[in-house]
DNA sequence: TTTTGAGTTGTTCGA
DNA sequence: GTCGAACAACTCAAA
């Protein structure tokens, strides 16, 4: 029998969410007051620290929580510092007597939490932990050798195999409060909002960071463009995808909420659970899925070409070349158009994320982990497990490589997937009078047709900063290098 | 153990 | 303008 008089903590992660979360469902369910929690940890994330982008979104995401935990009856106490003490000093001030978290799976984290727990448990506490973040575990999608999968697509007949992931779990009405909340720093204080100079403003237009936010964004999704996702999701200048990637990866929204909610729509619609925008949209869920797993199997991940010999790749130190991508100033506009969108908004459509990756990793040169780290400061979604997965994917020194030779053509993407150039001309303005057949190459304009769009190239708009047939032919040349390694 | 078929998202060239 | 072939070799997963 639990000590239903000792308090239980509940450790908010990145489980931002009131909704199917186990650990709050357990916290509840033993009785006693729950004292709700959340742990600013600098230290233990190393150079893993959130950058900016997600700093910022992590503020609202826990002062909406906060207001969400309040309406059931209990406060979130904020601290900051290294987990293990932290934890350990409020286990003194309130006398828990158990301790309850859903899991991460970064290699850093599942080290340390492994640790806590141990430790917590010396102490005579009881610790549970819970998978809130993933449809399934990381060991539970498996070859039929038992072994982790390393290819996507026999990755997702697997997960289909499995049927649906478990139902989503209800909000507790009531979360009982202790008689004596324990001190909580301010959220104002944790500064992780921007101040000097306040880079947000797009930030703000763009999101509404919290549970609420991320519910009303799925359901806008499922009654808007679900049906239409297949045809449309790699159409940037549309709404076609549902946006809800920053709200996943801080636990807003439950994977496993978004998998029935999906397939109850579809059934609603259609009369078959999966049709087949739902059915690219879950595959799309089971890529952050399969990445996951990927990081958990392989944790030098972030730091390590999956495949080795591509360590050995004539990597070029391109700083300005890397500058010009960051600021998006290369001269093509698709890839300028997402460059700025990401500065702006903290986000980037997914096909543009694809070319402009492929833009400074096959054009420039550069090595994926420089690009990987600027979309780790700027992106609201920043993921440890998605974004090293992705870069390494557009590489092809991914666990599920492209072929070497799949170099996409900017202007041939551009032309392809922003036809009309709604996307381009929303992000590049000052090109935005061109029309359609040369906006996506100015400087195959006429001079005429440049003038009268009021452009100067190299004074209002960059020429190219590389020739694409050329940078394609030394990238081909530089992946010849390490073909025998 | 060996074999077999397959692997998210592309581009270019020449007929 | 359209279309099919070529662009390599390797690793993975299952039979």
């Amino acid at each position: 029998m639990p000590d239903t008089a000792a308090p239980t903590l509940l450790w908010f992660r990145r489980d931002l969410r009131l909704h199917d979360n186990p650990a709050l469902t357990a916290a509840a369910a033993r009785g006693g007051p729950v004292i709700a929690m959340f742990i600013l940890d600098d230290a233990d994330a190393g150079d893993r620290r959130p950058g900016g982008a997600s700093r910022w979104w992590l503020h609202h995401s826990l002062a909406r929580l906060g207001e969400t935990l309040a309406r059931i009856g209990t406060r979130l106490v904020l601290r900051r510092g290294r987990a293990e003490y932290v934890l350990s000093r409020l286990v003194e001030e309130t006398g828990a007597a158990a301790v309850c978290w859903n899991r991460r799976y970064e290699p850093w984290a599942t080290a340390r939490d492994g640790r806590i727990k141990d430790g917590l448990r010396k102490r005579g506490l009881e610790v549970q932990s819970f998978n809130a973040s993933l449809l399934y575990e990381p060991w539970e999608v498996t070859s039929k050798q038992g072994t982790p999968l390393k290819v996507f697509s026999p990755f997702w007949r697997a997960v289909q195999a499995k049927g649906d992931p478990a139902d989503p779990l209800p909000v507790p009405t009531r979360l009982p409060a202790p008689d004596t909340a324990p001190d909580s720093d301010s959220l104002d204080d944790w500064a992780l909002l921007p101040t000097a100079p306040d880079w947000a403003g797009g930030l703000r237009e763009t999101w509404t960071p919290g549970e609420a936010g991320a519910l009303a964004r799925l359901d806008r999704f499922l009654d808007e463009a679900v049906g239409g996702y297949k045809a449309k999701r790699d159409i940037p200048g549309t709404a076609a995808t549902s946006a809800l990637s920053p709200h996943l990866h801080f636990g807003e929204i439950s994977p496993r909420f978004i998998w029935h909610a999906a397939r109850a729509a579809s059934e609603a619609r259609s009369n078959e659970p999966m049709d087949r925008g739902t059915a690219s949209f879950l595959s799309e869920i089971c890529w952050r899925e399969f990445s996951h797993n990927l990081l958990f199997h392989n944790p030098d991940l972030p730091e390590l070409s999956l495949r080795r010999a591509f360590e050995d790749f004539p990597w070029r130190e391109d700083i300005e070349g890397l500058r010009a991508w960051q600021r998006g100033l290369t001269g093509y506009p698709i890839v300028d158009a997402g460059m700025r969108e990401l500065w702006q908004t903290g986000w980037m459509h997914n096909r543009v994320r694809m070319i402009a990756a492929s833009f400074l990793i096959k054009d420039l040169l550069v090595h994926w982990r420089h690009g990987a780290a600027w979309f780790w400061d700027t992106l609201v979604d920043a993921d440890l497990a998605s974004n090293s997965a992705s870069w390494q994917w557009v590489a092809g020194c991914g666990a599920d490589a492209a072929p070497y030779f799949r170099i996409f053509n900017p202007v041939l993407q551009g032309e392809k997937f922003d036809g009309d150039a709604t996307y381009v001309r929303r992000w590049v303005p000052e090109i935005a009078a061109l029309p359609d057949s040369v906006i996506h190459k100015p400087w195959m304009a006429k001079p005429l047709a440049l003038a009268e769009a009021g452009i100067a190239l190299g004074r209002t708009y960059p020429y190219p900063i590389v020739d694409h047939a050329t940078a394609r032919n030394r990238a081909l040349e530089a992946l010849k290098s390490i073909k025998k390694g």
